[in-house]
Order: C-alpha cells, then sequence, then structure tokens
DNA sequence: TCTTCGCACTCAAGCGCTTTAGCTCTGACG
DNA sequence: CGTCAGAGCTAAAGCGCTTGAGTGCGAAGA
C-alpha cells in the first residue's frame, strides 16, 4: 500500500527570498507592485514567486491588516423553503464570476432567521472572517443595516429600495413599482379589471413594493376590486389562495404571482375547478424560469437576469472594498415575456 | 449627517489577559480546555471572554499552526445549468447544519469545470483557505482524488462509489445499482417491457452505475429493448429524447428520468404527441421535488432525504479534520414515491 | 570636495494566536 | 530540614505577511 506522502509543503515568501537572493520586504514589495524594488530584482522575484508556485497565505495577510480576502453571503430561510428556485444559485454564480476575478472567496451560510443571520453577521466579524457581506431579501424593519453599520462591515443590500438611513450601504435594485406599473397597464389594456396579486412574504421590503405599486395603479384607473394576497411562496399557498379566489362569487381575471412556483400551482389549481388559462383568467409570474415552460400554458413571465444581478452586485461590493462610496445602483426593470398564460379579458 | 463613526474594536487576547489579570498564554491555556491553569481562573477568563464578546480570530488561528476552520465546495458547471434544482440548496444546507456547530465555514464556489474545479482547489490550498473539502459529481476517470491526495486536502466525496484507490477519501454514496434493481423490478411486474433510462451527462459516475445495473437488470430478466440515454440533464434534452422515443415504431412503455426537470419535460412532450401518462407511458423521476407535484398527473419519484445526506456528507469530513480514518458510509436507497404517473403496461 | 538627496534595499516590529520551555511556589516525602 | 514533583503560571518564539524606520550608496548640487 502507498505510503501516505507527506502533504507538499506550501512556498512562503522565506523561501522566495532565499531563492531570489533579496529580503522579505524587498519580496513583499515585488509582489505587492509597492514601489521600493528596482525593476529588475522585481521581476526576478516575481519569476521566482511564480516557479515555486507561491501564493500568499491569506491567513497571514489577514492577520497583518489586509483584509480575509473573503465576503460573506447568508441566506436566511428555513431549510425546506430551499425548494425548487433558480433565482438564488443564479445570483451566486453572477456574484462568484465577480469575486473569482479578484481572488475573493465566498463565505455562504443558510440561516434559519434574520436573528441568526445576525449571529452570523457577528461572529464573521468577530472572527475576522470576512471583509464584507451581500445581503438578501431586505425587510421591511430590517435590523441589518443597523448592524452592519454598527460593525463597520462593508454592504451591499440586494434588492433593497434606496435607503437614505443607512449612507453606509450600497444597494442595488430593480424598480419593482415600475415594472407593477407596466404590468397592470399591460392587463388593463387587455380589458382585465379584477387583478389579484399573490404575492410573497408580507415582511419583504420588495413584497411591500409590489402592493403599495399595484394599489398606487388601481388608485388611479379607479380599479376596486384589485388587491394583493400575501403567501409564504409555496407551491401549496399558492395553490391554496388561487382556489379561494376562483371559487369567489365574482372570481378575478388576471393573477400576478409573486414567483414561478406559484404561478405553475396556481394554472394547476385553476385548471382543476374548470378555469381555463387564459380564456378565464389570465396569469402572470413574477419570475421566469425553465418552470414557465413545463406547463401548459406557457407562462408569461417577469424576466429579469439573476446572473448579471449578481454580478452587479458583487461589483459595488468590491468597489466598496476599494474604499469607494455607497452608491445606489439601479438594474433594468424586468422585462414581461408575454407567452400563452396572458389573453383578453373574458368578454371582450 | 452622522459622521462615520469609526467600526468597533475587536477585543483581543490580550484584552481579556488584561482584564483578567494573567497572562496571555493563561488565557490560551483557559479557553482551548488545556490544562495548566486551576478551575478558578479558568472560570474567570471564560467570563471575560464572554463579557467582552471575543471570538478567536480565524486568522491567527490558522497562521498558528490550527486550521482555518473553514471547508471548502465547489460546484462545477455551467452558469447556465445552475437552473432549477433543489438537490444542491438542500444539500448544502444539511452541509451547513453540521458545520454551523463546531463553528466551521463553508468556502462556496463555482467552476465552469472540473478543471477549473481543480484549479480552485489548488489555490485554496496554496492559500491554506481551507482544511478540507466536500467533492460532487465524481466522474468516471476524475482527477480530482489525485490531486487532493497529492494536496493532502483532507476530501469526502458525495455520491461517489467506494473508491480503493484512494484510501485517504472519504465517500459517501448511496446504492444506485440497488435502486435501479428495484425500480426496474417494480415495472417488469407491472407488465413493462420496452424500459427506456432518460440518463444525465454520461460523465458522471452515478450515470454509469445506474446504466450498468439496468443493463444487468435487463440482462438478468431477458429483457431485449432496453436501454439507456444520456443527456444534460436540461429540460430541452429531456424533451427531445422523449419525442424521439415515443415516435419510434415500437415506442417504450416507461421511462425513467435521471432527475425531476426532465421527467416533467418529458410528460410535455409526450402530452403534445397524444401519449396519455400512465396509460401509454410510465414515467418516474429519479429525483423527488415539488415538481413532481405540479404537474398532471404527479409524477412518481425516486425520493432521498438530500438534505441528511448533506449532513452525513459533513458529518464525515468533520471526522477527517478531528484525525479520523478515512470511511466509506452508504446512505440509504432513494425511495419510489409511487404517484399518478406509473400503471400497468398498455394491454395488460 | 563635501553635503544632500533619493533610490534600492534590509531590519525589526507587529498582527492574534499557540506552544514550548522555564520559573515559582506549595506540599509531600525521606 | 532538604529535596523533589507537580500544579499554576509567565516569557518568548514562531506562524507568514506588511510596513515604518533605518542603512548604504552613487549621483547631483554647492
Amino acid at each position: 500500500m502507498p505510503a501516505k506522502r507527506p502533504a507538499a509543503r506550501r512556498p512562503t515568501m522565506k523561501d522566495i527570498a532565499r531563492r531570489a537572493g533579496v529580503s522579505e520586504s524587498a519580496v513583499s514589495f515585488a509582489l505587492n507592485d509597492r514601489p521600493g524594488v528596482s525593476e529588475v530584482t522585481r521581476d526576478r522575484v516575481r519569476r521566482v514567486a511564480e516557479q515555486l508556485g507561491w501564493r500568499p497565505s491569506t491567513a497571514a495577510r489577514a492577520l497583518s491588516g489586509e483584509g480575509s480576502a473573503t465576503v460573506g453571503f447568508v441566506l436566511a430561510r428555513p431549510a425546506h423553503t430551499l425548494g425548487v428556485d433558480s433565482f438564488f444559485l443564479q445570483l451566486v454564480s453572477g456574484i462568484q464570476e465577480v469575486l473569482a476575478d479578484r481572488h475573493l472567496g465566498l463565505l455562504f451560510q443558510v440561516a434559519p432567521d434574520v436573528e441568526d443571520e445576525c449571529a452570523v453577521y457577528r461572529r464573521w466579524w468577530a472572527e475576522h472572517r470576512v471583509d464584507g457581506v451581500l445581503v438578501v431579501d431586505p425587510r421591511t424593519d430590517d435590523p441589518r443595516p443597523d448592524l452592519l453599520d454598527e460593525l463597520g462591515l462593508p454592504a451591499v443590500v440586494i434588492g433593497g429600495a434606496p435607503d437614505e438611513r443607512h449612507p453606509g450601504l450600497s444597494t442595488v435594485w430593480a424598480d419593482d413599482a415600475g415594472a407593477m406599473a407596466a404590468l397592470v397597464d399591460g392587463l388593463h389594456a387587455l380589458g382585465h379589471r379584477r387583478i389579484v396579486h399573490i404575492a410573497g412574504l408580507p415582511g419583504l421590503a420588495h413584497t411591500q413594493r409590489r402592493i403599495r405599486a399595484l394599489r398606487a395603479e388601481a388608485g388611479r384607473r379607479g380599479l376596486g376590486e384589485v388587491e394583493s394576497v400575501t403567501t409564504d411562496y409555496s407551491d401549496a399557498e399558492g395553490a391554496a389562495v388561487t382556489r379561494r379566489l376562483l371559487e369567489a362569487p365574482a372570481p378575478p381575471t388576471a393573477l400576478i404571482y409573486d414567483n414561478d412556483v406559484m404561478a405553475v400551482a396556481g394554472v394547476a389549481a385553476a385548471a382543476e375547478l374548470g378555469f381555463s388559462v387564459p380564456a378565464d383568467v389570465s396569469v402572470v409570474a413574477w419570475e421566469d424560469s425553465a418552470l414557465c415552460r413545463m406547463v401548459k400554458p406557457w407562462l408569461s413571465a417577469l424576466s429579469r437576469d439573476s446572473v448579471e444581478f449578481g454580478r452587479t452586485a458583487a461589483t459595488e461590493l468590491t468597489a466598496l472594498l476599494d474604499g469607494g462610496p455607497a452608491r445606489t445602483v439601479r438594474v433594468p426593470v424586468p422585462r414581461l415575456i408575454e407567452r400563452d398564460s396572458t389573453g383578453p379579458a373574458r368578454g371582450i
């Protein structure tokens, strides 16, 4: 049997210094593009480092005041909710693209709720683990911005509305209100008057933004029978709410679901009740994914580029880490992909 | 405007030492449950540490020879493949549960392919970033075990078959062959003779295991018209293959899909061709999720507890990190959840 | 010619922790 | 009473890197 080879030793700057015949400091200067060494020496050092396969020890770097070269990402969801959801993986994938370029690591954690999420930030901060964090699912009355402020941890909030109370945080957001307005506009033009919005978790900031936007639009147009119903994003609640709505005396003619999962569950529920989509009721999913093309009829959906969203967020965070000012950047409004689940209101 | 508060300073062991009136070493001994301090002192130190909210700096710990208290996880998938897939999030969620208990961080990275994945391992190793890694999607002819051996990086392979050539790696696996045998058994009993397996990526080890198992079962029963077709796991290929199969002169009467996404796409494709499920063709998904209950008919599926799978893998890795021996552990065989997409073969 | 720069580089301290060696008591034992 | 063991603690080195304070030297200026 093969004797367990001892793991190869990692080369250190001392090794490089010895081989290059200079001091450790010179090596440090050379490798970090700092002045203080001649170009010849710099080149020599770089070559030796390369040849030795040297990489800086993040631990040592972090200890001597540089950052940990790591950013954190917490997903605060109960485990069973982590179901069919393409958004987060895509987001993370976009984030990674940017981080990897800069050799930043991504420390990932899933937590059961926001309180635990805060505890994670505290721990990360105390343990010197991360230089900054990406915050998702901003809420109304969110404890996280205050905490991050207090800890002095650079952060970008993904999907939050601009927040003047926390000038230290960057924000990357989409204009839900605008998207909702456009959506209602389109449905209205198709003759829909009774529109219901099956929203997500009531505690999330963007849920409230959408609800407010819908109400405003309805008010502007004098639409009386327009409402939002909040849910937990699950297929079960999506189906249940749909059933309840369609069994009412004057059922809605258009349904806007805050995610693809509920929309799919919704059309199934509608079909069971004998409603045909889109003849009897139109359906739009606020989030596009392969799911929307897995059911009949194909679902019309608001589509955004989640990977790009992630890239943008990560870019903002790196800017912050580089000492740049906090910014608020808006990503493009999601675009409505019209498929087969939307049509003129019945009787038009 | 609020003056930017300076970030609170993190307390260090020196602070504790001062407040407790002992030396730094005593503090270290006390907090790490090492002999060398009296119980009274230990308690006092602990109290002070608690009260100061002290947490060890991972950087310093790592630098002085302890590990980095972090494990790595690379997902080698092209970004666009990161679609609707509940498996990984659930797996990661299970992993986290175990790691969080031990205050281990999870460094997460997505890479475009296995080669890049290897580069990531090398970098992580050189940068001292991780103490061990979790490897997913083991392949036939996989370069990773050799590399990890070479680097001396503790690792557990998730979903691999037991591997005698790499005694240093732990393995956590499910008995695909057994599951496949049971599955074929059930379908055979229902009268199915023409069974096709719409498999996943041909390069993955478990794909090959399933293909071999199917062939073996078919051979044992003298079933001639049994085959496996490999795909890229996408809904598009799932649908395309399904169409091709069903349009053949003697179409299969049972289809086994290697994931839920393809199965759903498959039934849609079947429906379009006028095949009714399960009357004309039975469908089984090898992977259960909410998806399977979002289509009509509800899909029969092989269900496994992915969260528990993650827990098991993480537990094995921590055992390895504690200096334990590499082990091979088998998780329960996935269980067939019979829903509405399987039935007797036509003509029985 | 001597001073004064500034460049290229070295020294050494320090980041927060672990760990080895050593030091000082106290009490037990011969 | 002297010795020795061990308990309880401290001092100091070291992990790999950064950085501010030198050092030596040749070239430019007086």
